[in-house]
DNA sequence: TAAGGATATAATGTTATGTTGATATAATTA
DNA sequence: TAATTATATCAACATAACATTATATCCTTA
């Protein structure tokens, strides 16, 4: 009934929430963001100071990061903690600096596409 | 000496190729190629036939693929067949699909970057 | 070596994504 | 309640990624 050659199937669906997901990632203000927020909870102006950069370009990768369900938010006071939602972010961008280290000569010569 | 706040930092050379290596998995099209090839090695016209795509964005695809080291090739006669090049690689997918599956209607959701 | 099949590359137009800068909202405190 | 601080959102622009289409290269076999 299946052709021989193919692999169990991957819904259209599947395919894109795969690469938006993906694409969650992709962007290094957002891999920073992750990265700071790996050791603990940190508040938006926290995060700007970290980061060096201007708060509106924070705020608006924080709310990419939120759609993608990586972070969560609670407000205490006057400020707005985010802190990592899903352990497996972790273990993803783990495994990723992992792969980059045996692979940076590869990749970093990429330019097309 | 350091400040209590900064958690161990991460290179620029780190980001710019922790971002390349996301954006690499993040295309439909070659999602689909690499799970094709987490089944088995393919030939170029193979994938092609599966994808029911154009030959020159397959192509195109697999140049990408390879540049972040993702999937090597060996021609055998005619034909070029594409396999992956490093176990992560699954390893990272598995992780992915994983987390859509809890959190399909968060990401579903996303319009905005 | 000529012809044909298989694969790679590249130019162009289009769309998606990111940045900037300005403004809006929400909570706090004077 | 007015002023202030913190955060979110949005419009306009710049840039990067993708699809398409055409062409080039590489291998095989006649």
């Amino acid at each position: 009934m299946n052709k021989s050659s193919q692999a169990k199937t991957l819904s259209d669906t599947q395919l894109t929430l795969a690469s938006k997901t993906f694409r969650g990632f992709a962007d290094p203000t957002r891999l920073k963001i992750l990265h700071y927020l790996m050791e603990k909870e940190r508040s938006v102006s926290e995060l700007v100071d970290l980061l060096e950069a201007p708060q509106g370009r924070v705020s608006n990768h924080l709310a990419c990061l939120r759609w993608c369900n990586f972070v969560s938010t609670s407000r205490r006071g006057k400020y707005v903690y985010y802190q990592l939602t899903d352990e497996r972010v972790k273990d993803i961008l783990k495994l990723i600096y992992e792969f980059i280290n045996d692979n940076a000569a590869h990749i970093y010569s990429c330019t097309r596409m």
